[in-house]
RNA sequence: GCCCUUGUAGUUCAAUGGAUAGAACAAGUCCCUCCUAAGGAUUAGAUGUAGGUUCGAUUCCUACCAAGGGUACCA
């Protein structure tokens, strides 16, 4: 689902009102244009291709409909002159008030500028890392939790009431191996060798789980006893929660497999589908004809052993987030789901839910690299790298921001060797020390009595360095709302960067603090306003803001 | 084989179909008498290959090449 756009009048709808009039008045087609920002400062703030699009109707050079549409348009109020550039754009500068008002709107509500108010009253569930427990989380779980986590950061900023979810199959073939593989070690230290299973989890983690097994319920456990499992279960978990908390990551829910045979919710899917004739016996194994749901091959959903396949707990799961009712549920995959979740989805279309409700993210794999080799990771041959150590040797900060400055799409390489050396080199420096920075200042002025409010003379602010620091300032707002409506976090995390320059410049040329009390309380007033953005940024995505460092 | 992602500077990553393809790290050169130099200024350096659509293509389409993932009665 994507949220509607709300439509306040900013002043890119009052200018796109005005170009529209225009070429009414030259009876031209209303067609869709678009009011970029250039690249180029020297082309003012924003530029229409309006010229461009309508060549061809109005059988004219794009350079030459442009002046006639810009010798025509009445330019709206706040908007300071117009320009025409090849091949035909028509540049708009706005006045410099505009961006005082910018300024005086943030000073009003610092913690409220970039909100969008889209989400108030509605509801979304946000599903991530969901990693088994049968192991540490690995670096690979670690773009997961942080891109989930502050997925659901965006949506709480914009005002959803946000529930982060975490889902485990413990009623499978996985856990019941790992059990196994817990066993098997017990044994060992009884010093009565049991074979240790195929395929079973190798890591030294089963050998001090053991341990703690010999240590709390004796040497006579049955085999299976429940304590291989049960115990087993609990201290991953555990380990998991911590290092996923070392992170600043909580989910608020966790939903089991086990839980949906219990209450029934499995059983009723399958007798649901077998209704709408979906369902058939064949070679001994219960299929789903998702033949008739687009795909060229049918699904096991119960395998021959009587045990369901991952699929149907994950439809019944599913299911279970609808009837909660949320407005809008985010599923977070790694690449290795991209084929499964469309049935997931169409199997719910057809029992009747709005699957327009979900949006799936996909993202791609992480690549170890160490030493300029591959490492292939592998929970169960113990071969990877945990998020945990990683955590403790960079600090949650480095982590968050290395995995979010990317976009998900991206297949990123992770040097562990660069890790460290780079992590002193971690943009996420850049942005806290210009918050750092903004603190500071404020501090110096304290001691000189000045302090910043609302009462201020904003025609002091001229020089380009200021002006195009309001500049940055009044585009956050569009920017924090189209990461809402692609939920990439890394939009804002580049958005912050070019406000931190932004002020990094401003800083280098405007002392803020100077005998000419009027400009001080001018400048302290951008400070402050700067200060409470990237703080606000910061906190979206799960950053501290450091007063210094 | 078929399906999904992705190929951009030496490296890691950006770029709603728009103007001169951005940044960081690495390399070179400058700037602390002054609110923190974890900063600023500056030089050099890139769109896998071949076509197509378009006024305009890193972006859309086709083929090829390369990487990752899927194509399991594993999750």
């Amino acid at each position: 689902m994507r949220p509607r756009r709300n439509l306040r009048m900013n002043p890119r709808t009052i200018l796109n009102d005005a170009i529209l009039t225009a070429v009414e008045a030259l009876d031209l087609p209303r067609k869709s244009s678009q009011l970029t920002p250039p690249k180029n400062p020297e082309f003012g703030d924003f530029a229409s291709n309006i010229a461009l699009v309508l060549a061809k109707d109005a059988r004219q050079k794009p350079l030459d409909l442009a002046r006639r549409i810009a010798d025509i348009l009445v330019l709206p109020e706040g908007f300071a002159q117009v320009s025409v550039t090849p091949p035909g754009f028509i540049n708009f500068k706005l006045s410099n008030s505009y961006y005082y008002s910018v300024l005086k709107s943030i000073l009003a509500n610092p913690h409220e500028y970039g909100k969008s108010r889209i989400g108030i009253g509605k509801t979304a569930n946000v599903e991530f890392v969901s990693a088994n427990p049968t192991g540490p989380l690995t670096v690979g779980h670690g773009r997961q939790a942080i891109l989930g986590d502050t997925v659901a950061s965006i949506l709480e900023w914009h005002g959803y009431e946000v529930t982060r979810e975490y889902y485990y199959n413990d009623a499978g073939r996985q856990m019941r191996l790992l059990a196994n593989s817990v066993e098997a070690r017990y044994r060992e230290l009884l010093g009565e060798p049991s074979p240790f299973p195929e395929d079973g989890y190798q890591g030294d983690y089963i050998r001090d789980i053991a341990r703690v097994i010999r240590d709390e319920y004796g040497d006579s456990l049955e085999p299976g006893a429940a304590p291989f499992r049960k115990v087993t279960e609990k201290t991953i978990f555990d380990d998991i929660k911590s290092t996923l908390q070392d992170l600043r990551v909580v989910h608020s829910r966790f939903s089991n497999e086990q839980s949906f045979y219990d209450n029934g919710a499995i059983d009723q899917t399958l007798s649901d589908l077998r209704s709408k004739d979906l369902i058939y016996e064949a070679d001994g194994a219960t299929w789903l004809k998702t033949t008739a749901l687009g795909k060229n091959q049918d699904t096991v959903l119960i395998k021959k052993t009587g045990e369901p396949t991952y699929r149907l707990p994950d439809m019944a799961y599913h299911r279970d987030k609808f009837d909660r009712g949320y407005d809008m549920i985010v599923d977070i995959f790694g690449a290795d789901h991209i084929a499964t979740y469309p049935d997931v989805l169409s199997v719910l279309k057809t029992l009747g839910y709005d699957t327009g409700k979900v949006r799936v993210l996909i993202h791609q794999f992480v690549t170890l690299l160490r030493g300029g080799e591959i490492v292939k990771m592998s929970t169960r041959k113990a071969n990877y790298v945990t998020l945990r150590e990683l955590t403790e040797r960079l600090g949650a900060d480095v982590v968050r921001y290395f995995f979010i400055m990317r976009g998900m799409n991206s297949h990123l390489n992770f040097d562990l060797d660069l890790a460290e050396d780079q992590s002193e080199k971690n943009p996420v420096f850049y942005l806290q020390y210009a918050h750092a920075r903004t603190a500071n200042i404020l501090v110096h002025a304290r001691a000189f009595d000045l302090e910043p409010g609302s009462d201020f003379t904003t025609q002091r602010l001229d020089r380009p360095e200021e002006i195009n620091l309001l500049k940055e300032l009044s585009r956050v707002p569009v920017v924090w709302e189209s990461a809402l409506d692609s939920l990439e976090p890394q939009i804002i995390a580049q958005n912050l960067q070019t406000v931190a320059t932004a002020f990094h410049k401003f800083y280098t040329v405007c002392r803020v603090v100077t005998d000419d009390q009027e400009l001080s309380l001018a400048r302290l007033a951008i400070v402050s306003a700067v200060k409470a953005v990237l703080k606000n940024g910061l906190e979206i995505l799960g950053l501290t803001a450091p007063d210094r460092m």
